[in-house]
DNA sequence: CATAAAAAGGATAAGAATGTCTTTTAATCT
DNA sequence: AGATTAAAAGACATTCTTATCCTTTTTATG
């Protein structure tokens, strides 16, 4: 459904919303220990959404990633699709061939509605959204 | 969510479902190309399941994969752990160590529900729920 | 202008998932 | 019994995801 990448991807956004700012970027060697993710690894995955637009970056010293105030209205599916692609989140859950909503397989009716939802929140949760009301990453990465 | 084997195992019983019994086996050569799986990697998943009981089968000539009664009343749950294992479907959505229902992460809470409620439907629904009323293996695979 | 800091980019490795092929075992039929 | 048929088993190949490394480019600062 989601790919680990994606995860990675959400969990190190998740970060730079809580710890970052125009005036605070935050380097990938800060955050990967935080998040768990190999630091190229993240790396890689923070460049691409920042090539995207998802998010903010600056180079040389004193740079790094950043949200902007406008980065924050990003959804997750934004950053889904820079990383998985449309196509895997929105493929027939049985990957079956021109199976879609108008023309479902038996399966399909059966978790299609669970499906749905699950894009639901994807497509309308904002990073804002996400850490309205919590202050410490550690409620976001608990261990 | 679930991997393409487990998927393409899916595919299998539903088709033995719709087209087997103890006194009418079918064997993989039959099945492959109605449920669009690669013949050999069919064969491979069919074997694992009649392996953990999940499915029947009987070797030799008049032999092939088939469903008895009492396979029938095996969940779609079953099929997938077989192919998948436990851990794959009910690990956390996010993939962070430690998080389950009592100390869910932000995301998991989010998401949360509908997760369960796709395994709810994987653990409840038999092969004969499925099959229930329908004839045809096209109903089941369009195309 | 030199230097250092940091992201960007490319190449490649490691591993898991997916898929194929060959041999073995068991059942049936003559 | 022997030949044939079909699943079982396992070795092998391929592809995709995940991960690492190393070089290049950009930019701030002394």
């Amino acid at each position: 459904m989601l790919s680990n990448s994606s995860k990675y991807a959400i969990k190190g956004v998740l970060y730079l919303a809580l710890n970052s700012s125009e005036d605070h970027k935050v380097m990938v060697r800060d955050i990967f220990e935080v998040v768990h993710v190999p630091e190229a690894y993240l790396a890689k995955l923070l460049q691409e959404l920042s090539r995207h637009g998802v998010i903010s970056s600056v180079r040389g010293p004193k740079g790094g990633f950043y949200l902007s105030e406008d980065d924050r209205k990003h959804t997750l599916m934004d950053i889904v699709k820079v990383i998985d692609g449309e196509k895997r989140v929105n493929s027939c859950v049985m990957g079956i061939r021109d199976c879609n909503m108008n023309n479902p397989c038996v399966l399909h009716k059966l978790v299609g509605a669970n499906k749905s939802k699950f894009i639901d929140v994807l497509e309308n949760t904002t990073i804002l959204d996400l850490i309205d009301g919590k202050q410490s990453v550690e409620e976001f990465f608990p261990l």
